[in-house]
DNA sequence: CCTCATTGCGCAATCG
DNA sequence: GCGATTGCGCAATGAG
């Protein structure tokens, strides 16, 4: 018995009045076994009754449920507190939603920033790996600068210097 | 001007009565022994349908619904398909809910990398910086070295930094 | 005017 | 037993 839940037979009882047509289409199947006889739902059939009168012994209380009376004020007040609360669970499942789609612009919007750091921070990189290399040019060609030069012309080469 | 839907009321607003009607469409069984008794009380007011306000011309169309028929064929036609396309309607929602969902995750981890990332490159950076800061801290304490040996400044440093 | 899509709502079955 | 969820159908309304 894991979950059955709703029992594909489409008693539509809502409403005022009990409105029993027999539908459980599905577009392109349908195959149920017609071996439903005695089905039985509306018509309130309450086997003997329990408490009431004197009997006694209490069953296992898994007697069939009386239709819910539609008149009775106990039927209308659970209805209209489930209402209330269908009411409640639907309006915070669509706040949930709008959350979450908030949520991914925020994450899109952080991203695109933290994108655009990385592009920074590579670009720095970069530079700073150039003047690495630069430097250590002109050392290997100025090993032996011939003294009386203070200008020290930087070497011309410096073509292609990024890589990423 | 944006939505004025429903009429607000807390009692059992629209349907005010159903009928029993066993459509014995092509579907389910459930044939209805119940002896199903002339529950037909189905408020019908059609007004006679003098709109424009005068007391002819053509129809403005502004007229009150005739209360669909429940028994009508059209009617249930019409309302089958309604069924369908809510029931696709809904379908597209949640799967569209579940779409955005993921999406939330995809861009949390997205973020996770971009930030890892971004850190790695940071430290790249840093480590760079400090060679270069040596570098120039050697450079000047030997500002002035006694010519005589090319590795002025030696930093055998080789703190590998790759970045992938 | 009709058809399909959306949306608010109530009902009933379950779940926790 | 009770509120929260969920699937479903109905009707009003929107959009094409």
């Amino acid at each position: 018995m894991s979950r059955p839940s709703q029992p594909k037979l489409t008693a539509t009882d809502h409403n005022g009045v009990s409105v029993i047509q027999s539908q459980a289409h599905a577009t392109t199947s349908s195959s149920l076994p017609a071996a439903i006889a005695g089905l039985q739902q509306v018509p309130q059939l309450i086997p003997a009754n329990p408490s009431t009168g004197g009997g006694k012994a209490l069953a296992p209380s898994k007697m069939k449920k009386p239709p819910a009376d539609k008149d009775s004020d106990e039927y209308r007040q659970r209805r209209e507190r489930n209402n209330l609360a269908v009411k409640k669970s639907r309006m915070r499942s669509k706040q949930k939603a709008m959350d979450t789609q908030q949520r991914v612009n925020e994450l899109k919007e952080e991203n695109e920033r933290l994108e655009a750091k990385i592009k920074l921070l590579s670009k720095e990189l970069s530079v700073l790996k150039d003047l690495f290399l630069e430097h250590a040019h002109n050392l290997a060609d100025n090993v032996q600068p011939p003294a009386g030069a203070e200008g020290s012309s930087p070497a011309p080469n410096s073509t292609a210097t990024n890589g990423q």
